[in-house]
DNA sequence: TATTTAATTAAACGTATGATTAAATTATGC
DNA sequence: GCATAATTTAATCATACGTTTAATTAAATA
């Protein structure tokens, strides 16, 4: 027993190019969007991607350095497929892919919601102009965009409120994200791989006839 | 200058009695509630509340007693209120009274988005049980019951799932109000006190009706 | 009126924990 | 072979936290 695993110091083997840097990445990205930037340790980002301390300072300056690389790195390609995919829409599903684009993307990183609570909306986030401007500025916004186009062609109700109705949309398509560990107590646990589609399908549903017979 | 504002130590004259401790109280509610337990020191709430450290201790015995302390005195009467209100609705109106208490209580008490999603929804919520039972449980939830009565009536599709329609009601109800931050700059600080009203009844509508034309 | 009790203050206590750096060590590339 | 890159261990420095103690004053009690 107790058999040391202490690793010995000294540049190790070549293999690992890379990958102490993307391990702390990873590390920093699961533990700060779950507990935030005061609540989680250099010490403990080490640990969770099994790498000495004193690598956060080798390679990112400071634990802020870190956490700005961990935010650009995690929200960069997102917004760039993003903004790809509803660029090259079909005008007749472009809301359907919205939908479903936005809501897979939540589901599979489950790391973002807590994130955008922490970057978007919290007080003081460091994200949330940039957010704003990505999704509601006014004509260049994505969701602004969407909802001007289904209103001009006729398939959103032209006497709708656009803000009002983006905040709709977003409500139904984040919200589930935000409150799943809630979402999945209460379904006991019976959330399974395709609880997914049907949240998604459920959600546009409401969203354009409502659930009113 | 300088007029050293210290306060002398000793029994205060009558007249304050309990306001200390109901200053405390606020003071927790507020502080914690946008920060959290962990991130706000006990002299940081005694300065919120404009009192001695020592009292947090001669109070509430710990920081640990004035937190308990502070979501007993905040949720309890809440859910009481909910509750008596929601029993004697008028069924015809039920769903609209539902969104209006909710929404209204939600917009009057901005700490409350915050604490929720601390307690209930992040991970090892102190109220997330409690919650559930009193909104979500099969039979006994507000929302459930809700729901349930509005298939009935025929207001609510039978062939819709309670489940995922209690979400997307949640969603929409209770979403702008965690946003509000967001939705505020969005708006660009046109949020007036009537915003609140047209907010519900888009709300409603967009729930029962959808946004299609 | 004398004495005890309640409420408050200022100051200190002990300690834990955090980010960061320095020095030693080893492999790689030239 | 030699400079450099990557890693480990250990130490440094600072500070911020919850809590307690002793002094102090007004109210309550007898």
């Amino acid at each position: 027993m107790n058999t040391i695993p202490r690793k010995q110091p000294g540049r190790p083997p070549t293999g690992n190019d890379q990958t102490v840097r993307q391990q702390l990445l990873a590390g920093a990205r699961s533990l700060f969007a779950q507990r935030g930037y005061d609540a989680v340790s250099t010490r403990q980002v080490a640990d969770a991607a099994n790498v000495n301390p004193a690598m956060i300072h080798y390679y990112f300056g400071s634990k802020e350095g870190l956490y700005e690389a961990m935010l650009a790195d995690t929200f960069t390609p997102l917004i760039e497929r993003l903004t790809s995919v509803l660029a090259s829409a079909d005008d007749a599903d472009a809301l359907r892919n919205f939908f479903k684009l936005y809501m897979h993307t939540l589901g599979a990183n489950p790391w973002m919601p807590p994130l955008i609570l922490r970057e978007v909306v919290a007080e003081g986030g460091r994200l949330r102009g940039w957010f704003i401007q990505q999704f509601a500025s006014k004509g260049g916004g994505m969701l602004t965009k969407l909802i001007e186009r289904e209103q001009a062609a006729g398939r959103i109700r032209a006497d709708a409120d656009p803000t009002l109705t983006a905040l709709s949309m977003v409500s139904l398509a984040v919200f589930p994200f935000v409150a799943m560990p809630v979402t999945r107590e209460v379904f006991g646990m019976r959330v399974k791989t395709d609880y997914l589609d049907r949240l998604i399908d459920h959600t546009e549903r409401v969203f354009l006839q409502g659930v009113a017979p």
